[in-house]
DNA sequence: ACACCCATTGACCGAATCGGTCAATGGGTG
DNA sequence: CACCCATTGACCGATTCGGTCAATGGGTGT
């Protein structure tokens, strides 16, 4: 394992999205060591040199990501507004700038809720409980909705600015430069914002 | 095959929701008999007495994919509208009926562009060529631009309204009633109505 | 009651692939 | 030159793969 911390930052990166672009698309029992080495560009002895086994593999991704992600929120969540749209686009430039790097992450962790193989049952269940919490819910506390218009129905507007930032993330095949990325996704959101928001509170 | 043909109508959905969810979501090379058996809660034996063999089975849902879709398009797409809207409400009406029959159809469809098969290779890009156009291209022709308000960018909106749609049918588990659901992703496209479009085209 | 038919399936086949191991290799370092 | 260690092709037994087949059993006509 410390082998695997020794290696040149492009390698360790390469390998590393190799596994998760491949736990993500077909689970963890499709998933085959030998999958993982072709796609990262090294042997299947290297991948079980460096991690000792798949579910140690496993394993190791699921911390790393989780770590990468409390980094990325930490360092990118700057003081708490209580407008729904900064606070949205914080989290889609935090998640654009993890995907940036690590095209597959996300992916890898949304699929660890349809994981059914038992030798992760206790790992995914012990991170559930302690965790995770209620994550959307808790992003939504202290933002002030009344902001947008009497007309146009809360519940519905906020779905739908979450479905369109996650479309245009899946949809754009251009993830050179995380920054450009964030700013096209400001633009959706500055229109919704001027679609939704009464007249009082845009510029 | 024809033996397949007279099992009770049941049976047959199930055989077919358990091979478009298996091949959706694994893929063709990773996807087993053994897994579409027991998922249709069939022997495997049977499987291959119905259908051949495993590439047999993978070109008869292609086929019945495309003859379902061919058929509720022809049935379900009336008089063409140039209201953007209704059009696009008349498509995922579509999408929603076929949807709530078979479930993973579409992610069947939708996944054919991802298959790296050899054995595949032929006959999906044979039907590239022939049967698919540029359907997103031919599906906007004949629509009335000029409905949007002057400050809304044209573009942006219709990703948006096209991400809201998938977004809400990805999101949707309770796919028991097809015109309920259809109706709840019409509230969504009348409030972005009532955001994107002039008011003299307002109700 | 019997004979016939055919859908269904558990058991089985050789081949391929699985997770995992190991000895040989080769480039870097003192 | 000797030592070290990352890397890997070849290999292991076990499992799973696509596919086959004979046995079974419930229907149907007579």
């Amino acid at each position: 394992m410390e082998s695997f911390h020794n290696l040149p930052e492009m390698k360790r990166d390469a390998v590393l999205n190799a596994a998760f672009s491949c736990f993500a698309r077909s689970g963890y029992k499709k998933t085959s060591m030998a999958d993982i080495a072709e796609k990262a560009g090294i042997s299947k002895a290297s991948l079980f040199h460096y991690f000792g086994s798949k579910q140690d593999l496993y394993l190791y991704l699921f911390d790393f990501s989780v770590n990468a992600v409390n980094l990325a929120v930490a360092e990118g969540m700057g003081e708490q507004s209580d407008d729904f749209f900064v606070r949205i686009q914080q989290a889609m430039h935090i998640k654009v700038t993890v995907l940036s790097r690590y095209a597959g992450m996300t992916d890898f962790l949304a699929a660890r809720y349809t994981e059914d193989a038992p030798e992760l049952r206790d790992l995914l269940e012990r991170h559930n409980e302690g965790g995770t919490r209620d994550a959307l819910r808790e992003f939504f506390i202290g933002i002030d909705l009344s902001k947008f218009k009497p007309e146009v129905p809360v519940a519905m507007a906020i779905n739908a600015v979450i479905w369109i930032s996650e479309g245009y993330v899946r949809a754009g095949p251009a993830h050179v430069d995380a920054d450009k990325v964030t700013q096209e996704i400001s633009q959706y959101l500055e229109m919704l914002r001027r679609a939704f928001y009464k007249e009082e509170f845009l510029p």
